[in-house]
DNA sequence: CTAAAAGGTGACAGCGCTGTCGCCGAAAGC
DNA sequence: GCTTTCGGCGACAGCGCTGTCACCTTTTAG
């Protein structure tokens, strides 16, 4: 079954069939009928692998990543490959662990034996200028999801990190909190040092002091969210009544903390984290939480790979909306119940 | 940069080249190593989609799945991944939500456009008749990791569920426990039947009874878990010092009612899971397991595809380890301390 | 009403590799 | 010593498509 079955049926050339294909002007509206009307009978699909030889386009995207978190990966994952498929492009997931030089190398080898028409980087992958360098070295078309720097050097997505942090801690302040602490992520990470601000903007502007020792700094990793915890609720007289964990997994820190100090999660403390990952309904109480757009981000990657978006100049970033998820974790303080 | 400059600068024709690349025989020592030579001196790698339309292979494993868990996914990924690149192979992944007969077709034309060498498939897409059809139809060779029926069908990698019940049982009885319950999953499914084998087995070869209402049905899910966790555990008179869930979902399941119930793990209660996935090393406190070799199952499938080992007839199926996996969540009963 | 531009189509030459076949020389058999 | 085999290598023809260019037909402009 190849293209000239379709050529024959239609009674045309294989250039027109190719034609049609392709979505390319200049046929006539009958001729492309015929041909759509061949193909779909013989219920033909072209080969990827001759297309990729013969023209520039492999119709593969590759998903990079470095993440070691399944869960986001796994959504990226899902949103990316949904937007290839509409478009009959194919996802090439290859994990990235080298770094440095070696990083260089493996990516240009890559590149070297399969042209991918697009590349989609996540963070932290997406941050590492070796990466960028060699990707544009290897004259790959990039998209970030998330990036922490240099904006304008190639397209990217992201969500309003500030603006959710904001609206998480106004939530809090809404249920009658006015104690809460904050665990921060790593301040180079831009999307981190986002939500700080958006949550210390959103306690200036309710009129709200932050106490000293109720920001702390984290990692973003359990073990970093259960030592703050542990600093933040080991003196019974000095807890704060919500804390807001700047992503999950710290949250769920927090968590093990408070269960083993027998403190009731939302009765004596209202928990929130960031990021709604997978984990977060997994634990009891589930989590509130802020749900990143992951899918969404990672199909609008694709679709600006597919399209060649980005190319011409304009905006490069494309900012995506996020949404509060309230579940068990958070109650009004003992006070006003 | 292709097979012509490493031909010149060996001094040989293309066609030896890409014998030697191949790693085909008939090319004298001396011949070769000169070949080599020039391909690491250029730093030369075959184009995939070349290869794909002039010989056989597309060099490219598909992977497909409609499991929704991302942890497990994640690591079979991770695991066919390495394999893949260990012998130049790059992985694609698909996600096949359709069923019935649509997706008998979309797997049809996946087959027509993109070649593939080999396709792993993972429960519980892998017990779907309408997709080994399919797969067949398109002649695409596949392997399955721990299919539950018709076993002779096609090669697959799987672990011996029941050991692994056994010997967590083992393990819970050494610990002192006799009152042990057991939550099972869906009866259709063959690795959950021989976890609830291993578990009975392990019980009567110990001299133990299981009690009525000790062996509960459950769906391999949260809430599953949580419904029999709460018709184990409601009655405080009539509670088992421990609980081994088939798998770690369900494990929290029990976990959340035990929180609210106020009973604590490990001290008032052991509770032990199946599979380890990310979330039981992210609960509190983390969750003693049985480790499935997902990874090295899926490096399996991989390596079978590749070197089309399972062509030939002898033993279709491959079984790999398990190991258990001791964290926090099991001690002995209280008696016992 | 004629020239130029635009619309519509096909012939043909590759893309970078592998499969087939055929040639040459060296080892093996009689 | 002569044939036969086979190891070692290259020429050549595609794999199934797309890009280029050339050709013819219709429109549009002057």
């Amino acid at each position: 079954m190849t293209i000239d079955d379709v050529a024959e049926l239609a009674g045309v050339s294989i250039k027109t069939v190719s034609r049609v294909l392709n979505r390319e002007p200049h046929v006539r509206d009958s001729t492309r009928l015929r041909v759509e009307a061949a193909a779909a009978k013989l219920n033909y699909t072209p080969n990827v692998s001759a297309r990729a030889l013969a023209g520039s386009r492999s119709y593969l995207i590759g998903l990079y990543y470095d993440n070691p978190s399944p869960g986001y990966v796994g959504q990226v994952e899902q949103g990316a490959m949904i937007a290839c498929r509409k478009a009959g492009y194919h996802l090439v997931v290859e994990e990235m662990l080298e770094t440095g030089s070696a990083l260089r190398e493996s990516v240009t080898a890559l590149h070297a034996r399969a042209r991918l028409d697009g590349v989609i980087l996540i963070p932290p992958l997406c941050d590492r200028p070796e990466l960028l360098d060699a990707l544009e070295a290897a004259k790959a078309a990039y998209v970030r999801i998330a990036p922490s720097f240099d904006l304008e050097r190639s397209p990217y997505v992201f969500m309003d990190d500030r603006r959710a942090a904001y609206e998480m801690t106004a939530y809090l302040q809404k249920l009658g909190h006015s104690d809460i602490a904050f665990i921060g992520g790593p301040p180079d990470h831009v999307a981190a040092a986002s939500r700080t601000e958006g949550f210390t903007d959103a306690m200036a502007d309710a009129g709200l002091k932050v106490a000293k020792g109720r920001i702390q700094a984290g990692e973003f990793s359990f073990r970093s969210g259960r030592e703050a915890g542990e600093r933040l609720l080991d003196d019974p007289k000095k807890r704060p009544t919500a804390i807001f964990a700047s992503n999950d997994d710290m949250a769920l820190g927090v968590m093990a903390v408070a269960n083993r100090l027998h403190i009731e999660i939302p009765n004596d403390l209202t928990l929130v984290g960031f990021d709604d990952s997978p984990s977060a309904q997994v634990v009891w109480p589930q989590l509130t939480t802020v749900r990143q757009p992951t899918a969404e981000m990672a199909a609008n990657a694709a679709e600006i790979l597919i399209t060649r978006a980005g190319t011409e100049g304009g905006p490069r970033g494309r900012r995506l909306a996020f949404e509060l998820i309230i579940r068990d974790s958070s109650a009004p303080p003992r006070g006003r119940r």
